[in-house]
DNA sequence: CGCAGACTTGCAATCGATTGCAATCATGAT
DNA sequence: ATCATGATTGCAATCGATTGCAAGTCTGCG
């Protein structure tokens, strides 16, 4: 047999795809550079390379410093498409929005949006990336698509949306899945949320404290995360010995538009309310114009507490009392439940603590 | 030679993973069907199920109905990793945002957060997926590695921040790449944006109109949009026949805390303005909470103008005048630009018409 | 000098699809 | 009955990596 490996060795295509742009820094990108032409160069075979690359110990240090070397002069990087098929996983977590039928037309709660935000530190910490999908009405189809096409080693679902019932089967037979929301007493999937229940309560105490009897509660009860607030709500009321009076209740919608407009409508027909608990910050702010637009000054004639502290809470005029939600350690916690359960742990959901912050919007009248 | 076809067909393993659980509709996520799966319940090659799912026309159709059927029975969904790899591409697009030594923690704007929302949009009606990176100091390793692993197919970069030269280098050496910021003279990327010294202009103009004369501008002109800005800025006082005071620009960062910081700063030795033009509607909030703990007024004291018009800008109190920035048409062009050069196609840069929302913080003085 | 045992390395199968080319089949014309 | 022709289908290589197993090299010790 003549000399194989020398006859490789000197085979026509040295890597020459084309000028091979030299040191520069942004010389090789695109991706040309493969696996087997560093073997080549390096005079080892696919599998050396693939392993001196990988830290394993099976190689020689010196083989493996001049694989090394010679890969870093090529700037050359694994090819992740390959890898991931071969390993069979991903490297990628996609992140979920369900949109219900209210807001088909993005995400627009600037919770969601700094939630996303603090979701892609947390995983590019992982070294992992983030898919972004919203997903319209037909939640079903496009979930098992997804997880189905092989993309993603995990899924985190942002707000349960009106689709409790679809997630629950869902999780019976996809495991590693993590979703924001409330936790309910017939879950079988694993959730991270705030303490809404008590978070609502604490607002609500806060506003019978300032002497407040007529709070009007301002969101739509069909969501878990709402349904919880609104518990926090009755039952504050009931401490003290108030009951829920049913035309408080606005079904008002999380968006900004369908909110005022709720709300507007409501004012025109009563105004016999001295304060306001909203679901979100983004009712709240909504409400405080509907209110100033119907002369109602906030807080001497109306007080109003929101849900959430998204960033323009306290920057708002008046400053916007609200019931805190720990973005940041919300995103953390998802996190670290869904790599447990990736790696088989089994773990529980979690309820995260709220802070009220009270601000301008609920001070105590003069 | 003995019946090859006939062997396959009764080989053991029928396609039993495991349970199977029958129709449900999760009942196979998880990705276990495989073509082969379907090819050997089809008895036919995976060559022929290949062709009937791509919807070549080689192959018989009752062929194809039958495979489509099978595959539809056991939802089968196609790898798209094992796709992807073969086809060479990857079917997603990554939207990367290039952080500045300032606000390492997140991605803090609203207007970027909106634009992203807008972009998942845009991407998921045309297929791709969204793989969402953020980038710290090290732009150059970290955006040739994205490209080197081959994750993506396209990248959207969103904001030069101080990176300019970075990114023309990078633009030599790769095609898919569209930017959002200012388009400047030595370019070698496409860029979409607004127009920035524009829509500066007209706001300035606009408060001159007011009366105003001692004009501050808020903004770090490092940043190629905000220099824009700054253009317009001086290009309106000049044609008012005023000139620039160097003592009126404040180079604010972009985030909410700095900005405020910067601002009190200011007014803490120099009150003497009595207009503000902000580079963006978050500078422009942080401006309205300094100027009114200095006991200064908006509009009456101070008017305040601002650029983006994010969401807030309108529902805030006062009511912020601002330049707007049409998010979901920028959104719209950029990914149109972006698969017409992976297409092959050459474009040109965008630049996007503004408009000037006067609202309530620049109301004419009384 | 010979051989066991520890180190290194390479071969070849594999992940799950796509596709050029060859093979097969059916049909109609002669 | 024979053959050209077009319509279907299958074979096998390929995308770029990883890894179990076998083979080869080197060392030290008897």
């Amino acid at each position: 047999m003549p000399d194989k490996k020398l006859k490789r060795a000197l085979a026509p295509e040295p890597i020459a795809h084309q000028g091979m742009a030299g040191p520069g820094l942004f010389g090789d990108v695109g991706g040309q550079v493969k696996m087997a032409d560093i073997a080549m160069l390096a005079g080892v075979s696919e599998s050396t390379v693939s392993r001196a690359l990988a830290g394993s110990k099976l190689v020689n240090p010196a083989t493996r410093k001049r694989i090394e070397e010679i890969a870093a002069t090529h700037s050359y990087s694994i090819d992740q498409r390959a890898r991931n098929l071969r390993l069979s996983r991903t490297g990628t977590i996609s992140v979920v929005f369900p949109l219900s039928h209210e807001s088909e037309q993005g995400i627009a709660d600037p919770f969601f949006l700094e939630m996303l935000g603090n979701l892609a530190d947390q995983l590019s910490n992982r070294g992992y990336d983030l898919l972004l999908r919203k997903i319209r009405s037909d939640v079903p189809r496009m979930l098992t698509d997804l997880l189905r096409e092989g993309r993603t080693d995990g899924v985190l679902l942002i707000g349960q949306s009106t689709q409790h019932d679809l997630i629950n089967e869902l999780a019976e037979h996809y495991q590693p899945l993590v979703v924001w929301g409330a936790r309910q007493p017939d879950n079988r999937y694993i959730t991270v949320g705030s303490d809404n229940r008590g978070g609502a309560a604490a607002a609500v105490r806060h506003l019978l404290d300032c002497g407040h009897r007529r709070i009007a509660f301002l969101g739509n009860r069909q969501l878990p995360e709402v349904a919880a607030r609104y518990q926090g709500y009755s039952q504050a009321l009931s401490a003290a010995g108030l009951s829920v009076a049913p035309d408080l209740l606005l079904p008002v919608p999380f968006d900004r538009q369908g909110a005022f407009a709720a709300i507007s409508g409501f004012l025109d027909r009563d105004r016999a309310i001295d304060a306001v608990f909203a679901a979100s910050d983004i009712v709240a702010i909504a409400a405080i114009r509907a209110l100033d637009q119907h002369g109602l000054k906030v807080p001497h004639d109306v007080a109003v507490v929101g849900f959430d502290d998204i960033m323009v809470a306290a920057a708002y005029t008046p400053a916007l009392s609200t019931v805190r939600q720990d973005i940041a350690l919300g995103a953390r916690t998802m996190v670290d439940l869904l790599f447990r359960l990736i790696e088989g742990e089994a773990v529980n959901s979690v309820e995260l603590p709220t802070a009220l912050m009270i601000r301008a919007s609920s001070a105590h009248p003069a």
